[in-house]
DNA sequence: GGCGACGCTGAGGATTCGCTGAAGCCGACT
DNA sequence: AGTCGGCTTCAGCGAATCCTCAGCGTCGCC
């Protein structure tokens, strides 16, 4: 197991290298973001521990750069501030765990194991087909390079297609999943969702993700149309 | 998405409904753990928000009950303590993920992307009979590697004889099956939908996959013919 | 060989299904 | 108040599908 420590204050640094080192880890240690991001790209850690605060580049900066570069090594990232937002930020740039200074060792160690243990099951952030893509986080939706505007409803309407991507949904389960308790619509809902999708995703690249399932309901092509 | 929160305090409960719908989610809400069980029984859910303490049945308690009963919906805990033990408690009765009260909604919505990120598309298995294939999921039936275009009558009479495969099936349970309880025609029917099937899944192929079984109904072979 | 019951078959009218444009409604924003 | 965009309902249309029906073939039994 060899674990990244990005940290820029020495005494913090060196205690987690030889924690850590005692646990039977390879530890290497980056003392700012820059110097962090570097190590990464030229080795294939296991884990990466990051501070938040840090000179040049900062934690959520090194975080949200590794993601673009599509790098999924867990990150467990260290804050010193109590702040929710804070965590929240970190979560949503792609860090995998946190943990506020201060704190034991024992609880990092706790954490990294459980990390560790979950590695593989994470990500990809976004749902794909083909050249189809659709990002739930951030609510975009982009066929190849072109970014498409939906509507929220149409977002989820999409979305349920795509978590079930090759396969048909029927218009009552894709009700189900995407209205609450008291819809009493019928059915047509979902057709006319679907046409409007159809105009947005299908019509302008002439390609059809949508196909229509006569009396089973609609099922997108797993390669995009 | 849909999300079923079950918590009793209201206050709560509405400002968890009213931000998860603004970003794009349908919430039902349940006030007390048991009606958050009979919700869960009807709906399929894409995750349950499910607060610990609750009137009537914990919330232990519903995790339980649900795992018990084979749902894998993803869970998102919310405690009020802060505890260690009430998190391990949680997460060894089934749940997910948990988060300590209170909490920031950033937070709380980062982690149940996390969640739904994280519940991978189960692929139900297809129903075989020698090179003959039929997928209840796609609604796909293929002979081969030729795919062959079924109405969805037809579909649902080929499922019913190949879920008994081997076995003869008289009409009057493809009736049954395949029409619902207000058909009041003879048993006719079915003769035309095997014939129709059979233009379909035998003649093209020159084989004999449905057979006629005089007085008993009819058997799909084991083999496909 | 003849008879009756059972199954096969083709055709067409009835029905359902999905598609589509338009319009009413509501909340947000100006 | 007025406008705009999004959500939902509705009704008309065309096509795919469903079901009935009537005639014919075949099987099993006497």
């Amino acid at each position: 197991m060899r674990i990244l420590v990005v940290e820029d204050e020495t005494t913090m640094a060196e205690s987690l290298r030889s924690g850590l080192e005692g646990e039977g880890f390879a530890v290497d240690v980056a003392a700012d973001g820059e110097e962090g991001l570097w190590f990464a790209a030229e080795v294939d850690y296991d884990a990466i521990i990051l501070d938040l605060m840090l000179p040049k580049v900062n934690g959520f900066q090194v975080c949200a750069a590794l993601r673009a570069r599509n790098d999924w090594t867990p990150i467990l990232m260290l804050t010193a501030k109590d702040g929710h937002l804070d965590e929240a930020e970190g979560l949503d740039t792609g860090a995998d765990d946190y943990l506020t200074k201060p704190f034991s060792f024992v609880v990092l160690l706790a954490r990294l194991r459980a990390l560790l243990r979950r590695k593989g099951s994470e990500r990809p952030v976004a749902l794909v087909a083909g050249d189809l893509e659709l990002d739930p986080a951030t609510h975009e939706v982009r066929r190849g390079n072109t970014l498409i505007e939906l509507t929220s409803r149409e977002f989820s309407v999409l979305e349920t297609l795509l978590v079930r991507k090759g396969q048909a949904v029927s218009k009552q389960e894709i009700i189900e999943h995407v209205w609450d308790f008291d819809f009493d619509g019928g059915p047509n809902i979902v057709e006319v969702y679907v046409r409007s999708l159809r105009k947005k995703i299908d019509e302008p690249f002439d390609r059809q993700a949508i196909v229509t399932v006569r009396g089973a309901g609609y099922r997108l092509d797993e390669n995009g149309g």
